[in-house]
Order: structure tokens, then sequence, then C-alpha cells
DNA sequence: GTCTATATTTCGATAGAC
DNA sequence: GTCTATCGAAATATAGAC
């Protein structure tokens, strides 16, 4: 539509966004009011509500490139034939979208009204997709609780204030090792390499 | 005070702790108002606030055995004098309390004012030094990932509605066998038993 | 794009009758 | 123990001037 090299209308929405996710970040989705954003900017409620008429829109505006990405990271991995290279590209795929999120994942992971969102999100079945990725065909309990443990804890680690020290480099990398370490296809006894796990595919 | 075998004041204040429960875990605590729990009971928000003066009060009485809990895990597992036991011990008491909250756990470690409760209770610190039992002394990035990981993980796994159909005691082994796979000491290379790991102390 | 002003609803909380 | 009635504050949201 318009000129997208000229600021076409980037700066108060995009304020607002920026001011939502600080707040978010700080005090959940339900725990932020329209109020806060606005103070935060250093506006009037009415100012937000020209840019996002409720405030489901600022929070979809927010955490819908995230939830696209998910949608991404499984098609992305359905298209490598092999179960090990399939795990291993959604395993990547889902550390560097943590990574890149490493303030909001967490908190709009639970937030009551995120999940109300997230269940009529497209992308809503990407996330079972992945899940199966992680557990294997048909899993026992053992695999089960593997993969509830890698997908619960990426998501904790990712905000986790005890890891603030790390960079993003080095948590991808560890969140990845630890990860794999669970995950990884158990044939027969083939431990004998220790416990550290060799960097698969490359791409991270 | 009063004959505790007569059912001294129970049934409403603990219909009240119900009701709590049952809206938390599923809006958490931010997201339940008084005047749903009053819904859920059937009465109006006055019968409630004659239990309870304050909201807070409420979420207090549910969450603060737990809390109370988390401190006796803290001082069981510092009566080990080595190491690996009284890492054993920890993780123990947590999988334990994370099993008998199964829904509660994870909708409380979020909610805003849920932190702010946690932060001025004596608890508080006692989260911190399970923790760092979890990590070991002087630990590396390796060994706070997998800290970090472990205690999310276990969380969010204990209310992962994909391990709905385990019952508490297969779940509480297998929680115990992932996280230990993640923390048990890595002396030299000790991997021999290949990735199953040996229940140990054996009180659960 | 931002403002003032206001409508409407719901929140936590209190008073007092039964 | 539960009720009706109500308070003040804060929430989402809208209308209309600048």
């Amino acid at each position: 539509m318009a000129d997208p090299g000229t600021r076409p209308d980037r700066p108060a929405r995009e304020r607002v966004m920026e001011a939502a996710l600080d707040l978010f970040a700080a005090h959940g989705v339900t725990g932020t009011s329209l109020q806060m954003i606005a103070d935060h900017m250093g506006v009037t409620k009415a100012a937000v509500y020209h840019q996002f008429h409720t405030k489901e829109d600022i929070v979809l505006a927010v955490i819908g490139p995230a939830l696209e990405t998910l949608t991404k990271v499984a098609d992305a991995a359905d298209r490598q034939r092999a179960h090990r290279r399939r795990l291993e590209s959604a395993l990547n795929g889902i550390v560097d979208l943590i990574i890149k999120n490493r303030r909001l994942t967490a908190i709009v992971q639970f937030d009551p009204m995120v999940a109300e969102l997230v269940r009529a999100h497209p992308s809503r079945t990407s996330i079972e997709r992945i899940r199966g990725m992680f557990t294997g065909a048909d899993p026992d309990a053992s695999a089960l609780v593997s993969a509830a443990m890698v997908s619960g804890g990426l998501v904790m680690a990712g905000i986790d204030p005890a890891l603030d020290g790390l960079s993003d480099e080095e948590l991808r990398r560890h969140l990845f090792d630890t990860a794999w370490r669970l995950l990884k296809p158990r044939t027969a006894s083939l431990s004998a390499s220790g416990g550290r796990v060799a960097q698969p595919t490359g791409r991270v």
C-alpha cells in the first residue's frame, strides 16, 4: 500500500507494542491495563485506543508473530524425512524462537487471556505437531514426560533470571544440548560418548 | 482451641479454598475474582468475605502449605552431608511437592499477585537454596541451564494435559528419572550404566 | 495522533439485617 | 453463615474537540 521506505504508519502503533511488551513481561497480560500502557508511553488511554480498538488486538499484535513462527518451525521440521533430522530441526526452531523472545515466552504461556487467544489461533495445532516430534511416534510414558519437561523447561529457562548473565548464543547452545540429552532417539546403548552431545546439523 | 474432632469451623472456609483452587487452576489468580469464587460456590461475595477478609488471605491459604513444604524440603536436604544425597533429597522433595499439587503449581508460579506474595513469604529463600542444590557449587553455564530446565520443566510437566493419563506414582517416577539424568553429578565418565538411572534413597 | 470527558461494567471491600 | 445493598476505585471502551 504505502511507501514502505518512508515510515508509513509506524511510530505510534509500534510504540504501543513496545510498551505492551515491557509491561506484559513485568506484570503479565491480565495484570497489564490499557491505563498502564498509556502511562508507560506518556499518553492517555484514548490515544492507545486510536491504535488498537481492543486489548485483545494489542495482545495479538505482540504475540502473533511468534505464533506464526511456530507454524513455520513445524512445517520446516515436517519437511525432514528422517526422524532424527526432524527432531533436530524442530528443536532448533523452538530454541531459536525462545531465544528471540526471551522476555515474553513464559508470561504469555500461562496468562488465561492468552490461552484463550491461542485456542482460537491457527497456530494452535502447530504446538501439538511439535510436541509430537518431541515424543516420537507411539511414545511410552517416559517419552511423554521427557517431551513435557523439555517443552516446559525450555520456556521457563528462557525467562529464568538466573540465566540472565548468559549471552543469547551461549544460552541457545546449552538449551539445545540439554534438551537433546533428553530427546535424542535412544537406539540400543549408544551412550558410549559420555554425557556431552555433538552438535548436529549446524544451522542454528 | 476448639475440639478438633467435631468439625470445628471447616465447611465454609474449606469450601472457599476448594472453589478458589478450581478457579485459580483454570483462570489464574489474577484472572479469578471474588465474584467468580462466590458464583462457583453458589453464594454471594459477602459470604466469601465472611471467611476471608481479603483476596490475599484466600491466596495465602491456598498456596501457603505448599510454600511451607518448600522450606521443609530445603531443610531436610541440607541435613544430608554428601552432595549426591543432598541432591537426591531435594529432588525427591520437589517432585513429591509437585505431584501433590499437580493442578496448582504452575499457575501460581507466574501470577503477578502470587509473585508479590512469595517475595514477602519466609519461604522465599528456600527456593534459592534448592536451586543451589540443583546447580551444585560454583556452577558453570551448563549446570545453570540444566538446573533451570529441571526447575521449570518439573513445574510445567506437573500441569501438562498430555500427562493427565499418568498416575501420580508413574509420573513421580518418570519426573525423578528425567530430572536426575540432567542433574546427576558428572564425575569423570560414569555413564557406563546407559541412560536409565537406579532409583536412589527410596523414600519418596 | 492526541486530547478531555464520559459511559458502563466489574473489581475488592464494608455495613448491617436475618 | 448468608443475605441485600452499597461504596470507591479501576477496568474497558466510546464520543467528539483540537
